[in-house]
DNA sequence: CTTTTAATTAGAATGATTATAAATTAGCTC
DNA sequence: GAGCTAATTTATAATCATTCTAATTAAAAG
């Protein structure tokens, strides 16, 4: 887990201010051991449950883009639909359950090595990412 | 390469009717031997060009909805931006080239074979689908 | 040819996201 | 701690892709 510490200071190194309202979305983001996938709006209703009306809905897109371009955050797309977060940003594997529309992560060692062998002249690989597609079975 | 009469034919045994615009649609997406992706103004950028203003476009979304409900598109997840669709229906995998913003086949052939080893109580794997990411090395 | 039903259409409505511009606040310097 | 400056927050408006609506048109069936 990360204290509020860790993320005050996080937040400091990567030149973002530690406002009030970064703070409170740090806190839900990253307190769990765990990658954390999100939706804004479930975002939103997350910090309103616990924070109250304190947290503009802008605010909210501001800072997860911000999170987002000081690599804290990662999007993921899986649907038109939504777009989804995670607060893993390494490279690595998702299932996405179609029933619950929820994305959990595959750890890398639970994926057999991935060969592409087909290489595109002057262009360099820079991320293989797998997309697993789960449903309940019937 | 697929016939006008042909995909006539598809489209009245799928219970389509084979509308004017249905057909001109049609031409465009599946004239080519190979896949064909693109987002919905693509389509509607490439209909204009050919047929002039003749499409309405809202009857370009109606009509890659249908397609797409009737299994002769799939809808393919890159990021938030766009939309894409793939003339190819089956699962297989992807290069996204990062700079063009453009999207191309990867043959099931040439990806070595993918294990996933943890599952999911009581969930099926419906697809697995690898998106490469790649851009110019510079 | 007439009827029935599906499809098309223009335009309005929606809804998520982004932009705007004023007010607030964090993090300085003194 | 007061004052300063630039970043951030905020309410609100604006945007834009997509969907909806309801009237018109066209395809298929009888």
């Amino acid at each position: 887990m990360q204290t509020n510490k860790h993320i005050f200071d996080k937040l400091k190194l990567s030149g973002l201010r530690a406002t009030k309202q970064r703070l409170k979305i740090a806190n839900i983001l990253f307190e769990k051991n765990k990658t954390f996938h999100f939706s804004i709006s479930e975002l939103a209703n997350l910090i309103n449950k616990r924070y109250g009306d304190t947290v503009a809905l802008a605010t909210v897109y501001n800072t997860v883009h911000a999170f987002k371009n000081h690599g804290f955050l990662k999007e993921i797309a899986i649907n038109s639909e939504h777009s989804y977060f995670d607060t893993n940003t390494t490279n690595h594997h998702h299932f996405y359950d179609i029933d619950k529309d929820e994305l959990s992560d595959i750890e890398n060692n639970d994926v057999s090595p991935i060969k592409i062998k087909k290489a595109i002249p002057g262009k360099k690989i820079k991320s293989i990412e797998v997309l697993v597609k789960i449903s309940s079975e019937n």
